[in-house]
DNA sequence: GACAAGATTCGCT
DNA sequence: GCGAATCTTGTCG
């Protein structure tokens, strides 16, 4: 399984009922993908969370329900990806009991194994902090698009797995989400987060 | 069936 | 800093 012997994260930690909790637990965890016979790993270096319930931000606020938001509902432990202005795939993982429609966005990693497929996915030639850096490029890295929409986080194309060595919980900055202006006041709440000083980060 | 808008990115000015 | 690229989804008729 190559260099990170994490545990694989269980359903039992997607479950948890606070998804800005989840979403700050997420940072150092790394994101494992398997198709085509190609394997890369990133560690999660910014995360974003959003609340089915009072947060105007979430796709799935108010108990908004179709099609696309269905998977939102699901218990945790499940991908949510979707396509934001016809190109980008972005990649979310479905936090909280059944019924409650809260997900955590992955914004930015940082490459630690399969670049060359990485590079090549994104059409790039050498390695810098921008290759997994946004969450668009985020899931072009690792290859994640629409069709996993709904897949599992217990493999066998898509997991995680916990942190070797976790970022302190001081070293983290809390701070507003980026690209969500039609929200209203909650635009404001500091629910993005990123380790102080990382370059893997898509905007400071 | 038509239409507006979007949890972005990249290149050019 | 600004704007185009690009297409799915949701909403309305």
């Amino acid at each position: 399984m190559g260099l990170s012997s994490g545990k694989v994260l269980p359903d039992s930690f997607y479950r948890q009922t606070k998804v800005v909790s989840v979403a700050q637990q997420l940072l150092g965890c790394t994101v494992h993908t398997r198709f085509a016979g190609k394997y890369s790993v990133a560690r999660i270096t910014e995360t974003e969370a959003y609340r089915g319930w009072g947060d105007a931000a979430c796709h799935a606020h108010l108990n908004r329900r179709t099609k696309r938001t269905e998977v939102m509902y699901k218990a945790g432990g499940v991908a949510y990806v979707y396509l934001c202005y016809g190109l980008h795939h972005l990649f979310n993982i479905i936090t909280n009991e059944a019924e409650k429609a809260d997900a955590v966005l992955i914004r930015a990693g940082e490459p630690l194994e399969g670049i060359p497929h990485m590079l090549q996915r994104r059409g790039q030639e050498r390695l810098t902090p921008k290759l997994c850096a946004g969450p668009g490029n985020f899931s072009q890295a690792l290859g994640i698009s629409k069709t996993h929409y709904g897949h599992s986080l217990q493999g066998p194309d898509i997991w995680l797995e916990a942190p070797l060595d976790p970022f302190s919980r001081a070293e983290v900055v809390h701070t507003t989400r980026i690209g969500i202006d039609y929200a209203g006041e909650d635009k404001h709440l500091p629910w993005r987060f990123y380790p102080k000083g990382s370059p893997f980060i898509s905007k400071k």
